[in-house]
RNA sequence: GCACCGUUCGUCUAGGGGUUAGGACACCGCUCUUUCACAGCGGUAACACGGGUUCAAUUCCCGUACGGUGUACCA
């Protein structure tokens, strides 16, 4: 049997980082496996639907190159993939489990489940529906629950968890799980709205989709041995089970916002590129057992096993995908980032845009940033003639200094053509004026720097005269000494 | 509270009965250098604790501690 596996959001806004992870762990799994990954929206909470929230998840994730062999999107054979278009089946199945004795109408009110609750507590024992207690099928009688559904009164269906009776599955990540019965709660399937909740429409769809593998995160756990009792109650073999592990915040909680950026289109709008992002999240929670830590996406999904998979959660340090990032940049196509900077550079009025120009400063600058948008930042005075206001301590070491006013004057007189187009000759004109009022050529490259970019820091001095242009550079030294 | 899951440098991790416990990010230092960065070199830094099992345990077992998740007519 070939592997389908399933990444399944709720549209309830946007695509977490975490679930790019999980989406990201089924893809590589399907595609090392030779199998199908499929979406499947599961939108059964009415109240929570967020408009385009869909349209924006599957969008983040086609961003990061994970793509759906079968979904709403693309259709497949399996369909509909969306949840609520799949309603009648739920009810359907649902009354399958009732008519076999492994379900049963309840008739409780929020209020009376709240207050049962809240006696349990006081009681200190577990809060867990009380079948015996409670207004349900049971303890009304077959007449009295006959009559209930007959007039119509609100109720739900809840799966009857065996009581005496030790659930047990194994995880590929976990390995043997085993919850006593007990334990396990009397879990609502069906809704009073006549909607399943997502145990049962979970259950019902992996098993109509004929899903191998169920690979999603952590938080599901707990509640893995109600969805084994409802295979048990369909009579359905149950997928095989992986929980990953969950992506924390540096206190190592559950990864929040609270913390930082935690939706994939933050990530996007920050100027992450998504074979970067990929990268690094891969690598949260599994490695191939190399050193190598850069791995493209065929490489994942060559390489990716669940096996490898960690069991510990993982701190998600923002620092290391920054430098992963700053890795990419290096290693992109000048050309290429110089289209994807374009259209800041146009954005902020800089005039000096010339693709091939662009490129080449482009080649110049970036292995002192993150992100292809900190160019346009960092060597503002390369696209556009405004500079930006010298820093105090800049401007305190131009002014009433004779020795490099007179220095940078001797520069500028001997700045021409041939100067620029070979770097010996830039050096040799920056040691002559240097020597010239006694210094040396280092104590005047910091000034001239200053002048020409307004700026402490920067590439390579000659590279960026060279990448100013003669016209440009003689006016920034004119107009530093007009200024003196 | 109860259930489940987890625990190797600050962080991501490799490893696994006998290792100088390896790599990466970050940090510090040196080299290079016109600055910053890159690069190169070097450094600080970890097996949560207690019992077993064993000739030997960071590695296997059991506890404890700590942390996380779950405990909804949410997913």
């Amino acid at each position: 049997m070939s592997v389908r596996v399933r990444f399944a959001p709720s549209p309830t806004g946007f695509l977490h980082i975490g679930s790019l992870r999980t989406a990201l762990y089924n893809y590589l799994f399907a595609r090392h496996n030779g199998g199908s990954c499929i979406l499947r929206i599961e939108d059964t909470d009415r109240t929570r639907f967020v408009e385009g929230a869909i349209e924006e998840q599957i969008a983040s994730l086609a961003w990061a190159g994970i793509t759906f062999d079968e979904g709403p999107h693309v259709g497949g054979n399996h369909g509909p993939y969306t949840q609520s278009e799949r309603f009648d089946l739920y009810r359907e199945y649902g009354m399958k489990l009732v008519e076999n004795g492994t379900a049963y109408y309840a008739f409780d009110t929020s209020e009376e489940l709240d207050a049962m609750r809240l006696r349990q507590q006081s009681a200190g024992i577990a809060p867990k529906y009380d079948r015996s207690a409670m207004r349900n099928q049971y303890t009304l009688g077959e007449e009295e629950t006959r009559r209930l559904l007959d007039e119509g009164a609100a109720h739900v269906i809840r799966l009857k968890v065996p009581l005496h009776q030790d659930v047990r599955f194994s995880d590929i990540i976990r390995g043997e799980v085993i919850v006593n019965g007990r334990e396990i709660d009397d879990q609502i399937l069906l809704k009073s709205d006549g909607f399943p909740t997502y145990h049962l429409a979970n259950v019902v769809d992996d098993h109509l989709m004929e899903i191998t593998h169920v690979i999603r995160a952590e938080e599901w756990l707990p509640s893995t041995p109600k969805h084994i009792i409802l295979y048990q109650a369909f009579g359905w073999e149950p997928p095989t089970f992986a929980h990953v592990p969950l992506l924390l915040n540096p206190d190592r909680s559950k990864m929040s916002k609270r913390h930082g950026d935690v939706m994939v289109k933050d990530f996007i709008r920050k100027g992450f590129f998504p074979d970067a992002l990929v990268n690094f999240v891969s690598l949260c929670g599994w490695n191939p057992g190399s050193d190598n830590e850069f791995y493209s996406m065929q490489d994942l999904v060559n390489s990716f096993t669940l096996e490898r998979v960690n069991k510990a959660g993982a701190v998600f340090d923002y620092q290391k995908l920054n430098w992963m990032n700053g890795e990419y940049l290096k290693q992109r196509d000048p050309q290429d980032l110089a289209r994807e900077l374009h259209p800041v550079l146009v954005e902020r009025g800089f005039n000096y845009v010339d693709p091939t120009f662009v490129a080449e400063v482009i080649a110049l600058v970036r292995e002192r940033v993150t992100f292809v948008a900190d160019i346009a930042e960092f060597a503002d005075y390369l696209f556009g003639d405004a500079l930006v206001p010298l820093s105090a301590e800049a401007q305190a070491m131009l002014d009433g200094n004779d020795k490099i006013s007179s220095a940078l004057d001797t520069f500028r007189k001997g700045l021409d053509a041939s100067v620029i187009a070979d770097a010996d000759s830039f050096k040799g004109l920056a040691q002559r004026s240097a020597e010239s009022v006694g210094l040396k050529s280092g104590a005047l490259m910091k000034p001239l720097r200053l002048v020409l970019t307004h700026r402490e820091v920067g590439a390579d001095l000659f590279r960026t005269v060279q990448l100013l242009g003669l016209e440009r550079c003689l006016s920034r030294l004119d107009a530093f000494t007009s200024h003196s």
